[in-house]
DNA sequence: CCAACCCCCTGAACGC
DNA sequence: TGCGTTCAGGGGGTTG
């Protein structure tokens, strides 16, 4: 009979967009604040460097703005050091008054110099955090492997230099991080949908016309993902920070099974790189 | 240089 | 009803 709707996709997993609208809120929240304390409640959660020296680092330091590179955040500091985290799979950031109820699986706060706190919650603790000093090189987070950055936009040019020499199938390249920055699974089964390409395609095999889609396919979808996230911070924190909202316009991915929006041939899984990987055969070739 | 595999971690889904 | 098993998934690391 009608069960109720199970199996709803985990909304997680932030990509570029959904780390880039973290970025968006929590930016005008955190720049101007002076950091007043560190609780890292599972010291696991710090990967560098110790949770004492974490600690000792940030205290007193003040925050003066946030970025974004691929799927890291960036957290600068006024004494020229910073705190690079990466959310991972279930990691979710947030600004919040010091009383405001505490996320489940929270892991670290921070507290700032007017009475509110930054959180992180993890339920799989894959999140991690790292600090740097004035001067200190990042050569542990992998930040500097990242490939370059897909917006505002990349050429057909540009992609095809990066990746058209590449056997391996287009989807697992648009997932690795060192080709492309920042495109994650769900975003990427949504672009080689938009471009009409089947993720099993080896990139090598991709003509002019479809580096051509690919290059208008990545920022389409990516900067529509931004859109769709932009919510208020009252929003943003009544959510925990990880309700990324229903995305309804996403048309492939978590829909194997069903008809394509397009053209109503029934949505396929493939296994990719490890991940399941959905698309259309009628639409992607 | 690269592919294959493991690991981390937990909840959901599944099987009996 | 309940318990044990399987699995996903970003990305770093190790092995072959």
């Amino acid at each position: 009979m009608m069960c109720e709707p199970v199996n709803e996709e985990e909304r997680d997993m932030p990509e570029l967009p959904e780390v880039e609208n973290v970025k968006r809120i929590l930016s005008p929240q955190l720049t101007g604040r002076r950091i007043t304390g560190v609780n890292a409640i599972w010291p696991g959660v710090i990967a560098y460097p110790s949770p004492e020296e974490f600690s000792r680092a940030a205290v007193g330091a003040q925050i003066t703005g946030m970025e974004r590179r691929g799927k890291f955040l960036t957290i600068r500091l006024g004494d020229g050091g910073c705190i690079r985290l990466h959310l991972r799979m279930t990691g979710a950031l947030l600004a919040a008054p010091a009383d405001y109820p505490v996320e489940k699986y929270t892991h670290l706060r921070i507290s700032l110099d007017d009475g509110s706190e930054l959180r992180f919650s993890d339920m799989r603790r894959f999140g991690r955090f790292w600090l740097f000093r004035a001067g200190e090189t990042d050569t542990v987070s992998g930040i500097e492997r990242l490939g370059p950055e897909p917006l505002p936009a990349l050429t057909a040019d540009e992609l095809c230099a990066l990746l058209g020499s590449r056997k391996k199938p287009i989807k697992e390249c648009l997932l690795d991080q060192a080709m492309i920055a920042g495109i994650g699974n769900i975003h990427g089964d949504e672009i080689l949908y938009l471009a009409g390409i089947s993720p099993k395609r080896p990139a090598s095999s991709l003509d002019g016309k479809e580096w051509l889609r690919l290059s208008e396919a990545i920022p389409a979808e990516l900067a529509a993902a931004i859109g769709h996230l932009a919510m208020t911070p009252e929003e943003y924190l009544a959510g925990g920070g990880k309700e990324y909202r229903d995305e309804p316009y996403l048309a492939v991915y978590g829909h194997a099974g069903e008809p394509c929006p397009r053209c109503g041939t029934v949505i396929e899984k493939t296994v990719l790189a490890g991940r399941g990987s959905c698309y259309c055969p009628n639409c992607q070739r």
